[in-house]
RNA sequence: GGGCCUAUGGCGGAAUUGGUAGACGCGAUAGACUUAGGAUCUAUUGGGCAUCCCCCGUGCAGGUUCAAGUCCUGUUGGGCCCACCA
């Protein structure tokens, strides 16, 4: 029979379903466990991407060989649905969010089983079941507890015209980015998590992971763990002084002026009679950039000073304080001492405003700032040191007179928790008559989201669920009425802690018991898109360390071993995108060339993590291959024997090395051109051993399944190779009696000997000798010989 | 501006971590089978050339080494992230 590819498909899938076959009983500790896991998806309208099975599928082959490794394995799906774009499609559409996010898990589901996955639909659960989200509100509630959740007043992208709250992506130049219409920057109350108190944890948690290095970097970029001094400037003829932060305490004499950022409360108390007008217009435009418009505009360094005098606490000398919007409000103290001899933004500044440089290291400053390490000058006690010194004297010097001390600064900020939308996790909380927020109670949870004909952003920036029912609305705290919050979380807030859930995602009593929680986490290989190098997954371990503090779980970083899947691009080298017109649709894959071969062409185009274009020649050649393998079984069951000929023996036992190792390091490729030597080897044999080919089937069988339940079938008379050994290697079937190694000649390799394993340098050398190729070569006397046993003969002749 | 990654045939990519560069696949060429082949099988396939001999070849320029795609220095192009972080 002709390999048919969709009756195979529909025969196994219907033995997957009806055996379940895949499901996990995580109370089961007898067998090693391992935790698998893909980043769940967003169930967007358009259906599956060519790109979601790449991950998958190299999830599913780890799970696959895991199972046959004798691991209990966990290996879940479910969906991240709560989010903005259903929210947009919904009033664009006029549906509702829930019944349009439903059917797309439902279209998603079915796509993603036709791909031959293992999952363990059991543990299926999407954020927006009030089941799950009650336990997202749950851990809210923990962390409004532990001072960890607060509010607010913080200046936000607010735009009149669309009535409502734009993220900074949203707003360019000022004005939002769709319609273009003015955008303000005004306060508004908003939920914030205490992410910052995790600062130090989370960048020192880094150093344990198993994750790519380029993720570890941006992780800590984000943090931005600095080490410096924060210095004491005291303002002349006030009781007022003000905090700098610096990195580079060494250049303290050579602090010209002090800037305040925009936001500084001192400005506003400090600044002069004269400059008064002046400085507040310019801290209201200020403050009327959006971070963007500040930021992206030309560099020019703006500035008022503010007609006070500061204090350098080293030297005494009495130096101008500016207002400055380069000084940045959000980090460190929002106030710098300014060096422009060695540091470029000083420098232009001074320069602008001319201001004194004064010069204290060695170096040229009459183009630019010297920022590089030389001997200070002008610097009393550190002259004459380089940079480590110097900070060494002036920070000891400061830290003496109680002016100064060793400070560590971090980027990260605390997050902004509330969006003004529907679609979401209320928040839950309650505010009575007094003001006061309340968490609502734990046995009151869910706060279940109100179904909401009008879910539209209110007029005057206020959130949709200001406008849900009275009943919805009022509420009562602990007799007292109250008033529901009617901001709802970001999606970020159930994507932070599923991976925890599966474990038990039916418990009704607790996000999930502490003793499964702590059998079968750290995650053992989590694999998803680099587009989650910071966000996701920084959510993710504060979530998981705060959930370790209050007790609920052992493990400390929730993903032991991440990695991530490149990209698949369209034919022409693109991104696919519908404008472009290289979109490929999984489905018609299925079912034109079947499941497993756009599984196997895409581990088989390149590295896992690499991107990738598309294809079809490539996918041609994958489904050529599968029917390659699918015809030896077929066709060629004559040269089958249940006698070892040894024919295959060194082909098929370095096959199960290598696909071994290679499945464990992810490097799938590598794996299917193995296979795919060993198959030419097979073809050309005389006798197959059948053992080899059930092994080989085995391993197959994790890239293709669907044909490879098939084979394994066929050859075995069994249903079902998931729970079949992971087939194994004899190294003394690899060992050759003879190796053959390179024969160079002055460095350059000019034939090859084949040699007894273990053969003595001078019988190498007689080979070698019998060589025409490099006897030929071989001009002037032997200076020296380089010889490593197995890998290389170099003779230097001269 | 800073950080990280990357560069190998016509194409996707291998290379035991310093040891004959180009595994495997795609594409191409020739042949076999066939009514037919866009199926299958066999052979060849980095470039040059005096064609199985030799020379040149891993973005570019240097260096270390008996030996470099691999290590070091500099440089150019591509990708991603952060971006006035004091």
């Amino acid at each position: 029979m002709p390999y048919d590819h969709q009756a195979i498909e529909r025969k196994w899938r219907q033995f997957y379903e009806d055996n379940k076959t895949f499901e996990c009983d995580t109370r089961d500790f007898s067998k090693p466990k391992y935790y698998v896991l893909d980043m769940f998806p967003y169930p967007s309208g358009q259906g599956l991407h060519v790109g979601h099975p790449e991950g998958y599928t190299a999830t599913d082959i780890v799970a696959r060989k895991k199972r046959m490794e004798g691991y209990n394995v966990l290996h879940p799906m479910g969906w991240d649905a709560f989010g903005l774009p259903a929210e947009q499609f919904a009033i664009k559409n006029n549906v509702h969010p829930e019944e349009f996010t439903r059917k797309n898990i439902a279209h998603f589901k079915e796509q993603i089983k036709a791909l031959g996955l293992s999952y363990d639909w059991s543990k299926e659960f999407a954020t927006i079941d009030e089941d799950y989200y009650r336990w997202t509100q749950w851990i809210f509630v923990k962390m409004f507890e532990n001072d960890l959740a607060y509010v607010s007043d913080i200046p936000v992208n607010y735009c009149e015209e669309l009535g409502t709250v734009l993220a900074n992506e949203e707003v360019v130049d000022g004005k939002s980015e769709r319609g273009g219409y003015p955008v303000k920057r005004i306060p508004m109350r908003q939920w914030i998590l205490k992410i910052t108190a995790y600062a130090k944890q989370l960048e020192e948690g880094l150093k344990d992971l198993d994750w790519p290095k380029s993720t570890i970097e941006m992780q800590k970029n984000w943090i931005g763990e600095s080490h410096g001094v924060e210095i004491d400037f005291a303002v002349k003829g006030t009781k007022e002084s003000f905090q700098v932060y610096t990195t580079r305490v060494d250049t303290l004499y050579g602090c010209t002026y002090c800037c305040l950022a925009p936001e500084h409360p001192l400005v506003k108390k400090l600044v002069s009679p004269s400059q008064r007008e002046a400085v507040l217009k310019y801290v209201e435009e200020a403050s009327r950039k959006s971070d963007l418009a500040r930021t992206s505009l030309e560099k020019e360094k703006t500035g008022v000073a503010l007609g006070v005098t500061a204090i350098n606490p080293i030297n005494g000398r009495e130096i101008p304080i500016y207002v400055a919007d380069y000084v940045l409000g959000a980090y460190g103290s929002g106030a710098v001492m300014a060096v422009p001899a060695h540091d470029e933004r000083d420098y232009a500044f001074a320069r602008k405003h001319d201001l004194p440089i004064i010069q204290v290291l060695e170096g040229d400053i009459s183009e630019n700032a010297f920022t590089g390490d030389a001997k200070h000058i002008n610097s009393d006690l550190a002259d004459g040191l380089d940079i480590a010194g110097a900070k060494a004297v002036i920070t000891k010097k400061l830290v003496e007179l109680g002016k100064g001390r060793e400070k560590v600064n971090y980027k990260l900020r605390d997050w902004v928790f509330s969006r003004q939308r529907y679609w979401g996790e209320p928040i839950p909380v309650a505010q009575t008559e007094d003001g006061k927020e309340h968490a609502v109670p734990v046995k009151d949870l869910p706060v279940v989201l109100p179904k909401m004909e009008d879910y539209r952003p209110a007029k005057d920036g206020k959130p949709p669920l200001s406008k849900a029912p009275k009943a919805w609305l009022e509420t009562t705290y602990e007799g007292q009425k109250a008033v529901r919050e009617t901001n709802t979380m970001p999606q970020w807030a159930g994507s932070s802690w599923y991976f925890l859930r599966y474990v038990d995602p039916h418990n009704q009593n607790v996000l999930a018991d502490k003793e499964l929680l702590d059998h079968w986490l750290p995650v053992d290989l989590y694999i998803g898109g680099q587009e989650h190098a910071v966000l996701h997954l920084l959510y993710a371990r504060f979530y998981t360390r705060f959930l370790h503090d209050i007790g609920v779980l052992e493990a400390k970083e929730p993903f032991k071993r991440l990695y991530h899947q490149g990209m698949i691009l369209g034919a022409n080298g693109e991104k696919m995108s519908k404008s472009r017109g290289n979109v490929v649709n999984p489905d018609d894959i299925v079912r034109d060339f079947g499941a497993d071969s756009l599984r196997l062409f895409e581990m088989f185009a390149g590295p896992l993590n690499e991107s990738k274009p598309w294809s079809t020649s490539g996918l041609t050649g994958s489904r050529r291959f599968i029917e390659r393998v699918y015809r030896l079984v077929e066709d060629f069951s004559d040269k089958f024997s249940d006698q070892n000929s040894g024919e295959l023996d060194t082909s098929y036992h370095s096959l199960v090395k290598k696909v071994s190792a290679d499945f464990e390091a992810l490097s799938f490729n590598t794996a299917i051109a193995q296979m795919m030597v060993f198959i030419n080897d097979a073809y050309k044999a005389k006798t197959i051993y059948r053992p080899y080919l059930e092994g080989f089937v085995k391993m197959f069988g994790c890239i293709c399944p669907f044909v490879g339940e098939e084979l394994f079938e066929k050859l075995t008379g069994k249903k079902g190779f998931d729970y079949e050994p992971w087939p194994t290697y004899d190294e003394s079937k690899l060992k050759k009696d003879e190796v053959t190694i390179a024969l160079a000649i002055n460095g350059k390799g000019r034939d090859t000997l084949t040699l007894p394993v273990g053969a003595s340098q001078e019988e190498a050398i007689e080979a070698a000798k019998k060589s025409e190729k490099a006897m030929k070569h071989m001009v002037g006397t032997i200076r020296k010989v380089i010889y490593v046993p197995g890998k290389i003969l170099n003779i230097i002749v001269s």
